[in-house]
DNA sequence: ATATTAGGATGGTAAGACCAAAAATAAAAA
DNA sequence: TTTTTATTTTTGGTCTTACCATCCTAATAT
């Protein structure tokens, strides 16, 4: 892999580059905070001393970047209130298209997958309420229901799986659950349907152990249900493994 | 070399987003591969039949997104080979800002590290060769050296947590865990630092035990170290859950 | 007071122009 | 011929001006 050299560019050759920068600062040091209004574009080009294009560019970036949002007419674009889910929309878009140059990145994500779901399982079972855990028992009936419907199975499982990562009341394990869930579904229904086996059966078996472990709040009793759910879903993960070469 | 571009005119509300979804969707079907070129910004005005600001706005936006990148004089815009710390570096800078303005997310991301953390080891206990172990012991060695002297010890101990990321040979791990160390170094510099108690003391010797249990490959052993090394953390953990309310 | 309407401010887009950097080509030197 | 050096062309970066559509505001009419 690279090493990572911390050096940067003194100066910034593109106007758009450094007008966007400055912008970009004065909102993470709080000058522009959440709500507030950008002034409008003409009088950003006065202040910078540049052409109304460059200004346009510098805000198109940190329009795609997620930080303002401009509409038409209105007096000028407002800064975003941040909220992380949506910066995790375009990294999933980026992430699920990288899969389709490098199988080996979907192996890997079955890997950290294992993990992230241990993690998730502890934290909802701290954190969520009986009633919650019964709705997670609802959704299971539902995929049962779903039998070899793999649409509908797909599409209740992903519901399942978010609502448990939400449950954990941990933003930072749902913006990663729900990234891995998606490209892995995306994954699957593009290139390797095949390997999901006849019916969820097994699957569908492992996540209520899960959800009954969770209920349990032992630790202990997660960890180890954990290790046979992993273990279940081995089919996929060592067929993948299996095309991995270094 | 690209000889046929299927754009078609077209008449929309905003036209450099209809702009930049085509040709991002040209690079998602491959008919755009990673070191192809963009047709200049003139032609493709003319292709879309619209003005070039807009042709610019479009482009800027793949830029921003790490799709393609543009220099001056040159043909045309590349489009960039795939790698995906990349978009790590823009996602990581995203979520550093949002942990200034949403402490809760520092202690979620504590309790994610967690379980990357149990995930690597278990990785690198699998794929790493003893030297690469060996070298491991070397870092922790220096960090003893550094002694107090807090920023030296920073910058070894990322060297070695990213040596450790390495080591697992699992990307995604990489970016997760890269990403979540440097937020979190980060966090601790900026505002936090008092929460780092007199030296590094107790960490490093968790740290130690660490390595030694991935020596072993023995994976409950793992488990069990892992789960003591959390304990040990939980001094900055719980401090920063104290702050959580919901 | 309420509804309507007209004007102004502002974002979205176009067209033309200029500069600077890089590439392509022609010219000159070896 | 081959290599080097000018020169032209292409192309990205930027500015200016202009026009339209939309939203906001305030004057006007009801």
């Amino acid at each position: 892999m690279e090493t990572n050299f911390p050096y940067k560019p003194l100066k910034k050759s593109r106007l758009y580059e450094e007008v966007s920068d400055q912008i970009k600062q004065s909102i993470f040091d709080g000058h522009l905070k959440p709500g507030d209004q950008v002034p409008p574009e003409r009088d950003l080009a006065r202040m910078f001393n540049v052409g109304r294009p460059t200004i346009r560019e510098a805000l198109r970036t940190l329009t795609v970047l997620g930080l303002i949002k401009s509409s038409h007419g209105k007096k000028g674009a407002i800064v975003i209130e941040t909220d992380i889910t949506q910066y995790m929309e375009t990294f999933r878009e980026q992430m699920s298209w990288l899969i389709k140059t490098d199988k080996n990145t979907l192996a890997d994500l079955w890997e950290v997958r294992e993990f992230i779901e241990l993690g998730v399982s502890h934290s909802v079972a701290k954190n969520a309420s009986d009633e919650d855990i019964d709705d997670l028992y609802n959704n299971i009936e539902q995929m049962v229901r779903a039998g070899d419907d793999f649409e509908t199975y797909i599409s209740i499982a992903t519901d399942f799986h978010k609502k448990l990562a939400q449950l954990s009341g941990n933003k930072v394990f749902y913006i990663i659950w729900s990234m891995i869930h998606d490209v892995l579904i995306k994954g699957y229904s593009s290139n390797h349907r095949e390997l999901f086996p006849k019916g969820p059966g097994k699957l569908l078996e492992a996540n209520k152990m899960v959800v009954e472990a969770i209920r349990s709040r032992d630790p202990d009793k997660i960890d180890r249900t954990m290790k046979l759910h992993s273990k279940a879903e081995d089919v996929f993960h060592l067929k993948l493994k299996k095309e991995k070469k270094k």
